[in-house]
DNA sequence: GTGACATCGATGACGTAACATCGATGTCTC
DNA sequence: GAGACATCGATGTTACGTCATCGATGTCAC
């Protein structure tokens, strides 16, 4: 933390020296916050004719291609990991786009797979996710998404939402 | 949209040729959703000792700097934009943080500022700000950060997110 | 095997985003 | 100056993200 010499512990009042920089600072946060928020505009707008939201799509995404997940399992996978995602596969169960399946073994867990008719989605929803992601992609250049994704990676590094990326792509795939 | 040939009006199933790209761009995209959500994590474990959220946080600080704002005004320059923050600023309104007067020319607007006791949070606000700014800037180099603030730039260019941080930071201040 | 401890999934609570609608007030045209 | 239209702020609705808690089930040490 090279701008605040203070522990983390403590919250000490302001430092000086920093006013122009901490501008500069906060930009590249909202930054990040602001582009997801539009991505996710996006896909919200392209998504409204199947009637799912960008969590339920990113859910089925997710059980198409690795499915039977535990809700844990599930949890560990997608990035609003907090928790275990019980209410969203709640909803999608309910619509028959997800099965959910007692433990044998284990009677703790539930087996989350795709229905036929979640299946029966996924081609739709994986346009809607390629467009959404050309939104951003479109606008960068090859370097410029290597450069970005190599850097939030390593903010990420070590961090749940870090993991569960690393573990849903590529790396140690 | 180099990756769906197809018009943002059809939703034509899936583009083939893409399966290994598809994964890529939309790593980046979650990345971005997962390092906004660390952040704003972060922040909320620092704010907790004030009782305030990142949302609530945000609009003391961009009172600080400009106040007075009318509530139309204050949604231009926040990135949760979308409709006017009403109830948010209700909320600040209640605990004596800021201060809501009804506007003496057009009778539909209401000016918004700091009250004493919001101004007093302000030193510890923007330390708190800027140690978590520090979490995410500290991991970059400054020529990643550079790259990132111009492409996301570039990406929000035009979308009401990307006014409003053009608008308080930098750009035509 | 039994008791301490971990993990799983469900649920309640709270604050937010996004979208829609509404009444009140301004503005602009003619 | 009157009516069409825009803007302002409030409010209702729905779905999330986060945190905390809970009962049920597993695991491990001894």
């Amino acid at each position: 933390m090279s701008h605040s010499p203070t522990s983390t512990d403590t919250i000490a009042p302001q430092s000086p020296a920093t006013a122009e920089q901490r501008r500069h600072d906060s930009e590249l946060r909202y930054l990040l916050l602001a582009a997801q928020r539009e991505g996710a505009r996006q896909m919200t707008g392209q998504l409204k004719s199947l009637n799912l939201t960008p969590a339920q799509a990113e859910i089925l995404l997710v059980l198409a291609e690795r499915a039977p997940l535990t809700l844990a399992e599930l949890g560990r996978l997608i990035v609003c990991e907090s928790g275990s995602p019980s209410r969203i596969v709640d909803t999608l169960t309910k619509r028959g786009l997800v099965d959910r399946e007692p433990g044998q073994v284990d009677r703790r867990v539930v087996h989350l797979r795709l229905t036929s008719r979640g299946e029966e989605l996924m081609p739709v929803l994986r346009t809607i996710d390629a467009r959404t992601d050309a939104m951003i992609v479109d606008r960068l250049s090859a370097e410029e998404q290597a450069v970005m994704t190599r850097g939030l990676r390593r903010i990420l590094d070590g961090t749940p939402s870090g993991t569960a990326l690393a573990a849903r792509f590529g790396r140690e795939k």
